[in-house]
DNA sequence: GTGAAAGCGCTAACAG
DNA sequence: CTGTTAGCGCTTTCAC
């Protein structure tokens, strides 16, 4: 009746009786319900996000790239958190597309069959974020790890460092950490130079991980002159480390990180590291969404790649 | 008709029937529609949480202990986040009930009267979390802000500290961080002893901030042998700086913040800091809401409050 | 400008 | 065990 049209703003209706049902709906605390409405409308204006994991620095700041975009649309994000689980996955998209949201933005490339045929059976756009590396289901918009693994790997031979040390996490199913780790080692075979040594951890606080861990690899291998850490926070704990040993850096043994946390602003050097665009990701995901949900006519890009930057800071010489 | 049935493993169906079922809905990549699911059942198996951020370290922790809760249940979290704006909490809470969820985790005690009147008029168990201080619309799960920066600065007089700074963030909505800051005042006070010199901070890397607070107040009242800071992350940037500076802490100056965050165990000295009991304030807040929802009649608290640990690291002394 | 009627895709209750 | 029926609370369409 007249109620829906004052409360969605939609239709005419008089000045009257429309101030009288704002008064009603105001005193009852009546909140209509969008079940019903996005039934009988079969429009919900939901935007399903998919990530690995609130914990990780880079995924709050994509939520906040996505959240910005969406602010100015009718467009709402709801997020589901998968574990780096591909089974969970495919249960919170399951869980998340019988909502019918308006679109889908989900992390990474690599999904279960079952997932992939759910996103393409679904109808709505979808998005993969973050690696570009592998085949689309729709639109995929983020950075190619592997390449971003040769150009650090790149920078380190141009710097001349010969015997390379890798620090990573324990973790088969972080595919952009593996892919990044391909593209390293790939470059740096074609300088002729090889990862001397390894080290994984999983679990606990990643700046005391980077610490334990440095310390470890260096006891094993003491001539290591270049370590690569899979992710910013490690590689912070082993510069926190080796600060405190007294090491010389960049000269002695130089560091590099990845993804450009906030955090390396605050330590006593700066940790080289390579941005992984995050907010820019988010953003450009959300407005894909965005034009689509509006005109689902539009065309549209497969892939949009991005460039990371590498930041030398003082632990990697020019 | 049966294939309901089926899809929710209710009432009896024939093995054969059930297969057949399976079978098409998979092939099909059929997802059943919960919109009409939850119109016609009037239940919804969603719990709101509201918090202000994601960037801050506390609520990730928070959503674990609510979302590893949650998992044995058939309720799951969707959240809300506020940007600690009222009024965004307001809109996100109209927003959020109009999904007739099952249940409401929002942070913090304080709202705008129309929040509050849209989480009175729902109907539905509403736990507010982190703080205990002040009038729980249902049930409270958290600290008392007010005791813990008692309980610091009893700890500080204790050690014997005497020219007290506090360093913060310029948030005049954030409460918690008000009511801590109250308490500790009035303790000291009780000692004969009061904060000499202040410093807030808005924006920027945390860790940084932290630094060039402490260098700025430091200018400002050299005498200083106590700082309190409102959270962790400033409080390990000013425990590096100090590092830096070559000073005696605790026999100098003292340093004390607020969390708990696991990033403290990988600094060269370990930050003394009171724990805000995240992970339980979580579990507790969805244990609450499942037992209601399960049992609606059920009795219950109206406020639990946690007891927060001092931890002093090596940077207070005893 | 406002009301009335149909129906969105399910679930619940009841028949068969 | 399986089919039928009547809504859930809205939006849409069409009359008034």
């Amino acid at each position: 009746m007249t109620v829906s049209r004052v409360l969605r703003n939609r239709g005419d209706v008089s000045e009257a009786t429309r101030a009288k049902v704002l008064e009603a709906a105001k005193t009852l605390g009546y909140v209509p319900n969008k079940i019903a409405g996005a039934l009988a409308s079969q429009r919900v204006n939901l935007v399903a996000v998919i990530i690995p994991s609130m914990r990780n620095m880079v995924f709050p700041e994509v939520m906040a790239g996505i959240s910005a975009v969406l602010e100015d649309t009718e467009l709402q994000p709801v997020v589901g958190v998968t574990d780096y689980e591909p089974e969970k996955e495919e249960r919170v998209l399951y869980e998340m597309l019988s909502w019918r949201p308006s679109g889908v933005i989900i992390a990474g490339i690599e999904h279960t069959e079952a997932s992939k045929a759910m996103m393409q059976a679904s109808g709505i756009p979808v998005v993969e974020i973050m690696d570009t590396d592998g085949n689309p289901i729709d639109t995929a918009v983020g950075i190619s790890h592997r390449r971003a693994g040769r150009e650090m790997a790149k920078a380190i031979l141009r710097a001349g460092y010969q015997k390379i040390g890798f620090l990573g996490t324990k973790m088969p199913l972080d595919y952009r950490a593996r892919k990044r780790f391909e593209g390293f080692t790939e470059a740096l075979a074609k300088g002729g130079v090889e990862v001397v040594e390894q080290e994984f951890y999983s679990g606990g606080s990643a700046l005391a991980k980077g610490r334990e861990m440095t310390q470890a690899i260096l006891e094993r291998e003491p001539e290591l002159d270049f370590l690569y850490y899979s992710n910013d926070m490690i590689g912070a704990g082993g510069l926190l480390y080796l600060l405190e040993q007294g090491r010389d850096i960049p000269g002695d043994i130089g560091l590099a990180g990845f993804n450009g946390v906030e955090l390396l602003q605050g330590l006593p050097r700066k940790l080289a590291t390579m941005d992984a665009c995050r907010a820019e990701i988010g953003k450009k995901a959300a407005e894909i969404i965005a034009s689509r949900v509006n005109d689902p006519t539009a065309e549209f890009e497969k892939i949009i790649e991005m460039t990371p930057k590498i930041s030398y800071g003082d632990t990697l010489r020019r």
